[in-house]
DNA sequence: GCGACAG
DNA sequence: ATCTTGTCGC
């Protein structure tokens, strides 16, 4: 994957990331999209495994197209800021085992709402070379202002005067999602293509379902309650 | 030293 | 994120 010396130090991770995020490029989508991806990973605290899983639906009727799993051991701890170096790998091989070649990636985490401007999202574009778009759970960086109780409800999320991204209130009553441009989208498609993404739920439906996944592959793989079968 | 801190 | 069942509220 990432060959010999890896993992790195944090002290490298965070070099790295200065570093590549220089890469990083913020243009439009060549056209809109017809196959999307959502991807995410959950984790065994007993057995020290990670899941992650990728689900390709279609754009913008939202039904599944293909799904893949993927199992493999912590190499790198949770530290907020270096999550990339966590995920990212795993997540790569998911997405090996995929026919079909999405033209945009929804990833569970930050894009370049970052301290150095290079979350999940931002890393993993870099590395496969595919757009992606990050839509976390909560926030990492970033400051904005309060925003209303309604579903639809959306503020900038930035950084000295500098817009990172967007907060939207995906559904009434919920916690927002924070949602920035990983690689190759804007920052406007980032909120559009979200937004077209949602449905009754507060994550956009490939990350529900990629999340639905990871679950269901680590419930099945991890020490299996002996049980008599009759 | 204190608070913040994706998953 | 994980562990872990039911339960309260829109």
């Amino acid at each position: 994957m990432w060959t010999e010396d890896w993992p790195p130090t944090y002290e490298e991770a965070r070099r790295l990331q200065a570093l590549l995020r220089s890469q990083v490029r913020l243009a439009p989508l060549p056209h809109p999209p017809r196959l999307l991806a959502g991807v995410d990973v959950s984790y065994s605290k007993a057995e020290r495994k990670i899941f992650g899983s990728i689900v390709i639906m279609n754009f913008p009727e939202m039904t599944v197209v293909e799904t893949a799993g993927m199992t493999g051991e912590e190499r790198f701890p949770y530290i907020p800021g270096l999550l990339s170096f966590r995920e990212a790998p795993i997540l790569l091989e998911a997405l090996a085992k995929i026919q079909h070649r999405p033209e945009l990636i929804l990833v569970d985490g930050q894009g370049i709402a970052h301290p150095r401007g290079l979350g999940l999202a931002s890393h993993l574009g870099l590395l496969s070379g595919i757009p992606t778009i990050g839509c976390a759970k909560s926030r990492l960086w970033g400051d904005f202002d309060t925003l209303g109780d309604q579903a639809g409800s959306c503020r900038p999320l930035s950084w000295h005067g500098q817009q990172l991204g967007w907060v939207l209130r995906s559904k009434n009553n919920c916690r927002p999602l924070f949602i920035s441009p990983g690689h190759l989208v804007t920052m406007a498609e980032s909120l559009t293509i979200v937004r077209l993404c949602l449905r009754k739920y507060r994550l956009p439906l490939p990350l529900r379902e990629a999340h639905l996944l990871s679950n269901t592959i680590r419930r099945q793989e991890i020490s299996p309650p002996s049980r008599r079968h009759r």
